[in-house]
DNA sequence: ATAATCCATATATTTTCTTGACGAGTCGCG
DNA sequence: CGCGACTCGTCAAGAAAATATATGGATTAT
């Protein structure tokens, strides 16, 4: 925000949505802000007319379209613009994260979205797993994996998302080391008990890694350099860096361990120098676990 | 939202936020109430009372902790909970696309997410991409395709997001027809002029297919059904409507057209049982497409 | 015991907002 | 053309909300 004047927080909110609507949609009447906030007639003309002089220029009222119109050189002051935030409130509306009432659009503009396809996450489930984190505890959960549902005790230490749904990254008592349990799976909530583990100890989360992409040799000049701009790559290098628990995952969604042979590069579009490298350090960190392991209970 | 009672709406929105640090976080200050929004001591205490009054036995005083603990039946009565939005607004932190200070997280919980790759659209595309979907305009646009890049004249008639970008579906007035244009690739932004574009002539877009999907065949039985379970399908299908436009960045994102020798069930998951029904639209679409811009420039 | 840190509360005062009434400009319609 | 419908703006009185300032209680740590 841009060094806001001296409002007072009630006010500096209405200046924003004046801002926002002017900006996203172009124009603006008085009784939107009397809706928006559930004020008074006198407040809102209030309010514009302050705006107005706090702002000179910024939006004109046109009497015969009898609303405001942003002007061309607007300026914003109060409200933070971005349009991946507002991207983001219209995925989340058609998602159903969000109502639309809870953002400052009137109505969605025309939009379409690929349906979401991962399951909701249980308001109960996330709560007590935030609990568990901050305090440390370990939950009782029946956990449904690919093989089968058992109950188990799980101490979460942190939240982790790969692209596509929530996690948490917790010690599993019964096993004995670290592992991800991915949210919508946890099917029941159980008690909870102090937990032993420290997250310190849980190394393929705590060691990071470096996925080094480039645009897929295999595509002509032209086609490189295209995608190079579309990720914004720095002498055609992308770099990456991320935790070891979560390389495989964005290394998964983005096929880099498909060969081109299966896959073409027109549709892989990055490829992964380091693959190997990365691989390696996998196989480093599990082989020093597995001895912290078993000199643990010897 | 539950009935809310009568209650002024900047009122309701420091109980929502009660509610919701209650909710998540367990605790609450009435500092914290002071903080977020500004108001003094006293009133932050006369909040609180008339909420506790409100909802007798949702939030207890602890002296011993100085501080508001949750009671363990706590029941919202003015704020949505959502573990999606929460979740939603984490990743929006950590993208960049909010600030933290726009969240009522005081913090964020420790967590993770693989790096996002996708570059962030240009508000001012945005805004000029909205008003012409609005108001029915072209707008003149230099893209970058693949292939190259050039000043080209694009009438938006929706935005649209494939699960990774945004785009914006346009009729293509030097290709005369209508495609998906990639905002981000959108480098520059030019004048603009009404368009003659019919939206309703895109028949790519208003054509909707349903996507047919099962649990992999080749997975066994616990497999299948933990699958089944993962995505909530009932009697062992889920059907994702989508535009025929969209329907193939979906099929793509699931790997649904690639074989099984090609990449493994266990990774795939799902299994699309009309992929050749839904080529057969595309084709059938395609051709009334092309018949028809034949008939329009004889 | 003392300081610090939460909380609650009381009073007077200031600021903000509402209520209700009224007037003016513009558009479209009969 | 005149009318209603719609937007805007404004005035004055009074209600409501929030503030400043001050006092006091409970608990914990030093």
């Amino acid at each position: 925000m841009t060094a806001t004047p001296n409002v007072r927080p009630a006010l500096a909110r209405r200046y924003e949505f004046i801002e926002w609507r002017a900006y996203w949609l172009g124009r603006l009447n008085r009784k939107d802000i009397e809706d928006e906030f559930g004020i008074s007639t006198p407040q809102a003309s209030i309010d514009i007319n302050k705006y107005m002089e706090e702002c000179p220029g910024n939006i004109i009222y046109n009497s015969s379209e009898k609303t405001y119109i942003t002007s061309d050189d607007f300026t914003p002051k109060f409200a933070k613009i971005s349009a991946d935030r507002v991207l983001l409130h219209i995925r989340s509306i058609l998602s159903g994260a969000l109502d639309i009432t809870d953002t400052w659009f009137p109505d969605l503009p025309p939009t379409a979205t690929i349906p979401p396809i991962t399951r909701s996450v249980d308001p109960t489930c996330l709560r007590t797993m935030l609990a568990a984190i901050r305090d440390n505890l370990e939950v009782e959960v029946e956990y449904q994996s690919l093989t089968n549902t058992r109950r188990r005790y799980i101490a979460p230490h942190s939240l982790a998302f790969d692209g596509h749904r929530w996690h948490v990254r917790a010690w599993a008592a019964d096993k004995g080391d670290f592992r991800d349990f991915v949210l919508a799976r946890i099917r029941e909530i159980g008690g909870t008990r102090p937990s032993k583990a420290r997250p310190e100890d849980d190394l393929e989360w705590s060691t990071m890694v470096t996925l080094d992409l480039v645009a897929h040799p295999d595509l002509d000049d032209a086609q490189k350099s295209a995608i190079e701009c579309d990720f914004g790559m720095k002498d055609g290098r992308l770099r990456l860096e991320t935790r070891l628990a979560l390389a495989f995952y964005q290394i998964k969604r983005l096929n880099l361990d498909l060969d081109s042979s299966v896959i073409r590069p027109e549709r892989k579009q990055l490829y992964l120098t380091n693959l190997n490298e990365i691989n390696a350090k996998r196989e480093a960190v599990c082989s020093a676990t597995k001895e912290r392991k078993a000199a643990q209970m010897p």
